[in-house]
DNA sequence: AGGTATTTGATATACGTATGTCAATACGCA
DNA sequence: TGCGTATTGACATACGTATATCAAATACCT
């Protein structure tokens, strides 16, 4: 099995019986060179099959025209959303993506990120805004842009492009409140080891004090990530089990919130009569569950576009955008709570 | 705003007081330098924060420690589980994912494919069998492992994992006539330019015309990709107001199997008793809806991890796997059909 | 101390592309 | 024909890393 190397532009020059500076000429300045040997020059390229190897082109330009993007996970999960958003956008103007996923481990995303930086990417975009020490050091040092998304805080490296994710905690109960609950459990995935997931928590808190309510420890249920739509049945169960029950539960991902709606729907549960069901996120089943369920609607495939354009613009110097990018968020209320 | 430039192997030399050839041994074949030489050179690695420029490395070695993956879309879609299989395997051995999204459309499947063999790219995955010619040969006459996933075919250009659409689809409309259905509807996006859509109806067809039974043009129907709750909906309503109505649906996706059978729900329709449905894919949702699905389980990150432990084994040397990995299907009988 | 083995260094070349400086053509126009 | 301009070529250097070949320095052992 003899090894095929591929073709260079050397190759193409002797194909075409031109110089090796002639034919680069033809390929990244065009208009220095006679509309026949352009021709001459594509001709050959065609022939002798050449493709342009970016690795070397990379190296004298120190660009990539790579894009690193660091996910939580991917599967069934909004983030997937987010990198085709994102993927779509690159892909348009050029550009590929480089994708790691961290698990939620701050070593893994410092590793990730490590790597694309060693790679040369043009930007790097990562999920939130918690990082390890080294990590966020080396984030701030990098000279490309450099986008925190999923959630908005204004101590951001360089550019952030999200949603305030307290905020809409906050306005999800409030609206549980308008709706005469005074026990809400809240059920989430790793409170500490994510600022998103923490905001929301501290949001939820926050109007409950506010509104002089208690939340007992047995209505705080932490379930690991990836969240799945089976942890969600389990917390509703435990839930409804507890010794004081509450009277609605604020479900800080989406698939347990479906899970949850599925196990009352298959116990007999009423909702929202029995129990009072709200998710976060929002996705396409969401809305044609049995029970509809209430939720805050999140464009992650936005998220990812806005973050490909701000990108893009940077890396073409265009006028500099606002650096934080609020991409908003939505409270639909339908009849689950 | 001064461009900081990044360290290079040279200023490490310096700052250690070594030559630029034993830094380079120290990292490249420890065993030739000193314990002592090397704990210098650790040391001033650490000190000037260097960080290896892996686009040199890739040039000299024509190896860029990347793969590079293409799917038809990523979001609410078993691609994304497919795909974080495989950044699972590919992290573990120092590599990283180059994503490509086609949409389902073969000319952006070959711009993905062109970019990464210019990348140096070290192995190239894609989903299915339908390449354009054009790709097709680039494939060929790729030098590194190629593999098309997600569905099994003797003429493969190298290395296949995936499983056999169209026994799948064989499989489950046996079941369904084993059930004594007779009128039998088959929903699925784009037969004609996707192999796996066109294998599993090709499948249900042949075993329709084995038994006997018609397929009226009325109970086939195109849904567009990528595949949604919605569409799934609507087709139900469309087949249940039809002049002939069938008594079962075959979905060949998951997403609008669960969109009709909530669309049964909503509009009092009985599953299975006025109309049996079955889905393809299983995603987790689905055992927990109102009726548990019938449906094809196939193992995503399954197919994604196998995929990539074939490509490590494969550029690490090692013993030779079968080319074509069969991760078979599950048939999960449950309530709905 | 002498000899050998180990470790380090100097120098050159390579990977494929990009670009800068001049020199050598070819072309157009008067 | 001659002049100036447009086009092409030759040569050198660069990007950061890897490695091959020798040569030099150092360590180790008896």
């Amino acid at each position: 099995m003899t090894e095929k190397k591929p073709r260079t532009l050397k190759d193409v020059s002797v194909s075409a019986n031109l110089s090796l500076i002639t034919v680069s000429r033809a390929l990244r300045k065009p208009e220095t060179v006679r509309v026949e040997t352009r021709a001459k020059v594509q001709e050959a390229i065609k022939k002798v099959g050449y493709l342009p190897n970016l690795t070397a082109r990379s190296l004298v330009s120190s660009r990539s025209n790579m894009v690193g993007l660091v996910v939580p996970f991917l599967r069934s999960s909004l983030f997937a959303d987010l990198a085709e958003g994102l993927t779509e956008v690159l892909t348009r103007h050029d550009r590929q993506l480089l994708l790691g996923v961290s698990n939620r481990a701050i070593e893994q995303e410092y590793s990730a990120v490590r790597t694309f930086l060693g790679r040369q990417a043009d930007a790097i975009v990562v999920t939130g805004f918690t990082h390890s020490e080294a990590c966020q050091n080396m984030l701030y040092n990098f000279h490309g842009p450099v986008v925190e998304t999923w959630n908005l805080k204004p101590e951001a490296i360089d550019l952030a492009v999200g949603f305030d994710n307290k905020r809409a905690a906050m306005e999800m109960t409030r609206y549980l409140i308008s709706k005469g609950h005074r026990s809400i459990a809240v059920v989430g995935g790793d409170f500490d080891n994510n600022d998103q997931a923490a905001d929301r928590y501290a949001g939820f808190v926050e109007v409950m004090r506010e509104e002089g309510l208690m939340v007992p420890p047995e209505h705080v249920i932490e379930i690991p990530n990836p969240t799945t739509v089976q942890s969600g049945r389990d917390a509703l169960l435990k839930l409804m089990s507890a010794a004081e029950k509450p009277t609605a539960i604020f479900f800080h991902a989406e698939l347990p919130a479906h899970g949850a709606i599925m196990a009352c729907l298959s116990e007999g549960i009423r909702v929202p009569e029995d129990i009072a069901i709200a998710g976060f996120g929002d996705l396409s089943l969401s809305e044609m569950l049995p029970v509809p369920l209430t939720t805050v609607k999140v464009d992650a495939v936005g998220i990812g576009r806005r973050t490909g354009a701000l990108i893009i613009d940077r890396l073409d110097d265009k006028m500099e955008e606002e650096p934080l990018v609020d991409v908003g968020f939505e409270l639909m209320v339908r009849d689950s709570a």
